[in-house]
DNA sequence: ATCCGGAGTTGATGCGCTTCAATCCTATGA
DNA sequence: TCATAGGATTGAAGCGCATCAACTCCGGAT
């Protein structure tokens, strides 16, 4: 396993701070390799200026004279200087940081959420700190509170938690927060969401046009807000055709828990000819657990997904599904939280994004 | 879209700094919120200490009497004070943050490598800048430079390039590294990956002791190493049992090319009875091939994956793979670095992880 | 009664940066 | 020739925290 010391263990002796003519102060001032970095004052001094003026040159503030901005930059390619960035953040009193919460990264629906997110605030210089929540309430807390330890500039939080505005206002210590997916009612700042109620409609208009009558729901979590509106939408748009849900169940935005609701749908007396899913990773799992019952999808049973994830075309039948733009909803939270950091004090802005349904070979007529 | 002002903006006019009496210095410091933040010396002050100790209190350097110590941290809950993170960092010189480098967070076995490593890290009270690079050379090597110039403590990187020691020296500055499924021979830093030639052996073993002889690879990108790897391990396991590769080829990690090279394959005169792929995400672009195609698998054509991924259930045959564990890899690398924060000098490890082999449905007898 | 030592505490100093009032310098107009 | 304006530059004063030499107590030893 080991594969020997570091080279540099040869020649820990020779630290400075010990010689007799070094002139190091007091406190010889070094990075973890043992070397002391360059600041500004060793730039300014190598140039000839003061430090006002090469703090000018970085940050572009005051006019500087061609010259002297010469003599600063070689200065600085000289010494390999890069600024401290704590003691910028310091001064400038921002860290340059988003926070960001998902549910599950390992959902590729969130990967994408985040991947969205990050490629527009890296763009703008900002680095994003992350966190999966899992949807557990207490690890949404325990990153909220870290984030605002750490000061960040702002957060995009997608948490399952019906955090009012009060008790957010204390988490965020004055950092503007984008909602995605928020669960709050109330949440009066920017947010970030598909409109699950329009998905759905989709989803069961297009299963009701097939012919479909008795349809069913398979779900996740109730305290997501997603699950609860994407349910919504669908007893909504199944009344609207003068329906009513052939079945519903909820479990949790797993596989394994699609398999187990439709394995419970096929031993109850709910004879759906369709289903639709809180998630595709749910119709997934429900579907898979027809083809091993030996049913014929979509020739005895439908089943429409909502994400449209990647894998969607690995099973056979591919799954009908109706997509949500996830890297461009993470991309939407990122802009509205730049614009936020532009004018703190303009008017909030509530996104909703609209998926369409993407027909594959999951759903066909019903066989009656 | 647009919900109105916030609330905020209906007093914008009763901040301190013009007021008469007001014994806010020159420079009246606040949040962005407007408010100014209590600093340690509002704690001293309240606690009627010296700020000596409350920063003692805080960082429990040094033994506070009791009645001192209670005194602190009743007016640290007073005013509700907490530290700045930024001049925190800027005196211990450390961030207490770590960045790490993941290839595709879309795919789910880096969303698990992402999630294992964060768990991990954040329970040591470090936070994780995150950056996704696409397999992007430059990409990469951005987020080395974000994370060299907001001076993490350490990162845990998987990356493509194949950096050598001296680059990735200039570009971690002192700070510690470790690299996962590294393709640096020459890397003599800490390191975790998993065993792929073992890995691609077991599912070789799995083939050919099935009867196969004809077996395919269909891989991922050459420069990723991993792909180099277990394509090795492909190679030099069938010459072990005296076979010759019947078909490589590669492409990218992602379904469509697995489903493309599938194809080629099909169309060629390789007449394989059996097909590795370099991950499960490859093997199931490939099997969505083969069943579209009408051939049965595993009746006419085997099919083993790499990585167990949980879609691999979703499918129909499910997909017989070789489990990596990811999350596991994750931890290994977080505990790797979080060792290295306390033994700079130590010898480096090189953790190699060995996955199992999981036979489900996709593979069988070839029919000949 | 005096000294000593250690536990607590203090407060000035500095981390590396930004800011800004004060200063310097040059070119222009009177 | 001298005042003046304006651009360029300086340098000291912080930002909020950690550190540490120096200091204050106080009980026990001499």
């Amino acid at each position: 396993m080991s594969k020997g010391l570091q080279q540099t263990t040869l020649n820990r002796e020779d630290e400075p701070g010990w010689g007799v003519g070094s002139d190091a102060g007091p406190t010889p001032i070094r990075a973890r390799g043992g070397k002391r970095l360059p600041t500004m004052a060793d730039v300014a001094r190598e140039a000839g200026v003061s430090t006002g003026t090469v703090s000018n040159v970085l940050s572009g503030a005051r006019r500087v004279a061609p010259g002297t901005l010469r003599k600063v930059e070689r200065a600085i390619r000289e010494l390999d200087y890069r600024p401290n960035f704590a003691a910028r953040s310091l001064m400038r009193r921002q860290t340059m940081t988003v926070g960001m919460i998902v549910p599950d990264i390992v959902n590729p629906v969130f990967a994408g959420l985040l991947s969205g997110a990050e490629d527009a605030l890296s763009q703008a210089g900002y680095a994003v700190l992350f966190g999966s929540s899992q949807n557990r309430i207490e690890k949404e807390r325990r990153y909220l509170e870290t984030f605002r330890d750490r000061q960040v500039d702002g957060m995009i939080i997608d948490i399952a938690s019906d955090t009012d505005d009060a008790e957010l206002a204390t988490l965020r210590a004055g950092a503007p927060i984008v909602l995605v997916d928020h669960a709050t009612p109330a949440w009066s700042g920017d947010s970030v969401r598909s409109d699950d109620e329009h998905g759905m409609a989709l989803a069961v208009d297009h299963l009701v046009g097939l012919g479909h009558r008795r349809i069913a729901l398979v779900n996740g979590e109730a305290i997501v807000t997603g699950a609860v509106r994407r349910q919504f939408g669908f007893e909504s748009r199944l009344a609207h055709h003068g329906l009513e849900p052939a079945w519903i169940s909820s479990g949790t935005f797993t596989m394994s828990s699609g398999h187990e609701q439709a394995g419970a749908l096929l031993a109850s007396d709910a004879q759906a000819t369709a289903v639709c899913a809180g998630n595709d990773v749910l119709a997934l799992g429900a579907l898979s657990a027809f083809l091993e019952a030996g049913i014929d999808v979509p020739g005895s049973i439908s089943v429409v997904g909502y994400d449209d994830i990647e894998f969607d075309l690995a099973v056979m039948p591919k799954l009908s599904t109706v997509t949500q733009p996830m890297r461009a909803m993470g991309m939407a939270a990122a802009r509205l939280l730049l614009q936020r950091f532009e004018e703190p004090e303009g008017p909030s802005q509530a996104v909703k994004l609209q998926g369409r349904l993407v027909v594959r070979e999951s759903t066909g007529p019903p066989s009656v």
